[in-house]
DNA sequence: TTCCAGGCAATAC
DNA sequence: GTATTGCATGGA
């Protein structure tokens, strides 16, 4: 059922290329993040996206960018409120910026991949972003669920929109190979999909997805 | 003008 | 244990 899902969404909008490094999105390059900075830039852009749409987290790493703030030393270091000021555009920045500085710290003296339990300690970070982190910034092959994906998988039947967190990605996780590629491409695609048909209501009219071939 | 976005933590029930 | 609420900007 997800694999033909996947599928489908994969023939419909091709490979998506998240996630995105200084604006860029990059299709069927795997080893972004190549380096530390660009591992930390995820991080900081999983955080900042938080409830808000990527245009505005775009503005606010380029400001990070443009300050010379996007590393990890800088924003340990700097002041709470400069930092808010940078980040304005991501919209709540009073949390974020702490956020921020939680995850810096974290980040700083950590050696290799986080594991989930220690991102789930940072508070700021909870389980989307968790395994927005391992997935895109550590390519650890866990699923992403966010509100779009529960949103397309009620809408189709596949979960009653109830379940907890860790139950859906369970499901998913169970039902497709263990692929941090696949994992990638497959929320990045569901995020895409779901932008056309699932952003107003009600939600899932004339998704292609729900007009036979799963029921 | 209203609605919404690639959630989280704190609080209330 | 589950449901609500506050947080905020910028684009449609």
């Amino acid at each position: 059922m997800l694999a033909s899902i996947y599928k489908k969404l994969l023939e419909e909008y091709d490979y998506q290329g998240w996630w995105p490094v200084l604006n860029n999105y990059h299709p069927r390059d795997y080893n972004t993040p190549n380096n530390i900075n660009e591992v930390f830039e995820v991080c900081v852009g999983a955080i900042l996206t938080q409830n808000t749409n990527w245009n505005n987290v775009m503005k606010a790493l380029s400001n990070l960018v443009n300050a010379g703030f996007l590393s990890p030393e800088k924003i340990k270091d700097c002041n709470i409120r400069t930092l808010k000021k940078l980040i304005t555009p991501a919209g709540y920045y009073n949390q974020k910026a702490g956020y921020l500085k939680n995850f810096t710290e974290f980040f700083i003296k950590k050696i290799g991949t986080p594991t989930r339990e220690e991102l789930l300690n940072i508070k700021g970070v909870g389980k989307e972003t968790a395994d927005s982190i391992l997935l895109y910034a550590y390519k650890v092959p866990t699923f992403v669920v966010d509100a779009y994906t529960k949103r397309m998988l009620e809408s189709l039947g596949v979960i009653k929109g109830s379940e907890d967190y860790d139950v859906v990605k369970d499901l998913i996780e169970k039902e497709l190979p263990k692929d941090y590629k696949l994992f990638q491409e497959f929320h990045a695609l569901i995020v895409e999909h779901a932008k056309h048909y699932y952003s107003k209501k009600p939600y899932g009219v004339n998704d292609f997805l729900n007009t036979g071939f799963l029921k």
